[in-house]
DNA sequence: CCGAATCCAGCGTGATACTG
DNA sequence: CAGTATCACGCTGGATTCGG
């Protein structure tokens, strides 16, 4: 740490090519992975896996307002990026699982770090959106 | 630590009601946080004004690609969060500085995190969807 | 120089109904 | 139980134009 200065040593940190190329923007890795955490299921659907594996009617239920449309998509979505995997088991019914892979897991940590800021600082920004006049 | 199972301290890893709620998904300021990260945008121009203060056209170059219309809107609500500050000097033509604003600055750590994770792993990412048929 | 206003295309999201 | 198919809608994002 170098005080109350804030230095972040990391690849955010690194110096940009000026200016940041359209493309580059584009094909960006965090780009595509803030994209995708930022839609509106994927995380907590994360979650949920993290804490053990599930099968879909029960994180059907377990989300409670979510459409089988949207779980499926958010599932197969995050089963192409190689961070969940699904599991299916041939009976009859079929049962199928589905749980975070080893990469999946891993992204468990920094996804927590920005969840455990926004907790922290959420009446901050509560409070700037009512200076700003609106909801 | 306890050994291979991965632990996360976080909220993250705080017990969930079940199912949870549509309406506190909703509302939930982790999901709010993320959506706005998640936005074209957003995380570029923080990065940026976490370098050093910037000037509207300043930015509007050094982002290439970036509309007026877009960068305006993003600059306002990361304002309307607290998250960046506008200072207006009246010359003629005028010109407006932003920067970040302590809160904003905090969000560079966590946001970093996530970004070194998505640089880290963005082979295994690609591999995966290569796999899955795609793009 | 720094915006606001308008118009428009595309995508994310959801409701509903149907299938193996 | 675990999906797929279809349709519809709102919101994000972009092009363009106008104003102080």
């Amino acid at each position: 740490m170098s005080g109350t200065h804030t230095h972040v040593p990391s690849v955010l940190a690194a110096d940009l090519p000026m200016p940041v190329p359209a493309s580059e923007h584009e094909a960006c890795p965090v780009t595509d992975v803030l994209r995708r955490v930022g839609d509106k299921w994927t995380v907590l659907v994360i979650v949920l896996l993290g804490q053990r594996r599930h099968r879909f009617n029960e994180l059907h239920r377990a989300v409670d307002g979510i459409s089988q449309r949207m779980l499926t998509r958010t599932l197969r979505t995050l089963e192409q990026d190689g961070l969940v995997e699904r599991e299916v088991h041939p009976t009859t019914p079929p049962s199928v699982e589905y749980g975070l892979t080893r990469l999946g897991a891993t992204l468990l940590q920094p996804l927590s770090a920005l969840a455990d800021w926004a907790v922290t600082h959420h009446d901050e920004i509560s409070a700037a959106r009512g200076r700003a006049g609106g909801s």
